[in-house]
DNA sequence: ATTTTGTGCTACTATATGGTTGCAAATATA
DNA sequence: TATATTTGCAACCATATAGTAGCACAAAAT
């Protein structure tokens, strides 16, 4: 198992996803990520340092507290997978349409 | 850790990606998508165990062969969250704005 | 009837993951 | 200066994961 650090293996886990949604307000510390969840401050740390390497979250040094902002556009390669999805399903549905157009005109 | 069998937990792996995508174009049986990859049968079976507990694929038992279905509609729950992402996104550019407008009133 | 093929299932292995605990370093506060 | 607070880091644990190998069973092919 080769150590895999992408966008998919970040939001794979639920309280890394809750801390994305937590963090599109506005920065946070870990202490102040811990507070909204029943992780400890720990736990919360190796996530956002998972994050961090996914370069979702971004840290900002403020004296002896670490601000951690989000990095919006790194989601936009979960869409972007999406959307390629989407277009591939589209393919398919054009040749099944294709199939259904060929029956009508051999019915005649 | 708890074994969590979630929508997003399935395409966190790059091969469970691919065989999505595969069968974007049709039902495959599980020998047919080894082919298509550098993974062993077995490996391939386990994926689409997962797949299939996740409800992203849907098996039809066809003599010894057994099709696999790609279910597309699984996939909405990712879009639907991402959704759900943006907006929160939009939410707090839309509190930056009401910032930047009430310092324009304070310069007035 | 025998062999081949397609598949699932059960170990088994190595590594990753999520979490906890304890410690050290740096900054803030008294 | 002494103490408290915020954080990262390393060690450790239990469990999950991805993959391999081998066996068993049913369906096709010979």
């Amino acid at each position: 198992m080769k150590t895999r650090r992408d966008v998919f293996q970040a939001i794979a886990d639920p309280t890394r996803r809750a801390i994305i949604m937590l963090l599109t307000a506005g920065a946070l510390t870990p202490n102040a990520i811990a507070g909204h969840f029943n992780s400890s401050r720990q736990a919360v740390s190796k996530h956002l340092h998972i994050l961090s390497e996914c370069e979702i979250v971004r840290q900002e040094q403020r004296g002896r507290e670490i601000h951690y902002h989000l990095n919006a556009d790194k989601m936009k390669e979960i869409e972007k997978w999406l959307e390629q999805f989407k277009q591939l399903l589209t393919k398919r549905f054009n040749q099944l349409d294709n199939v259904l157009e060929q029956l009508k005109l051999k019915r005649k």
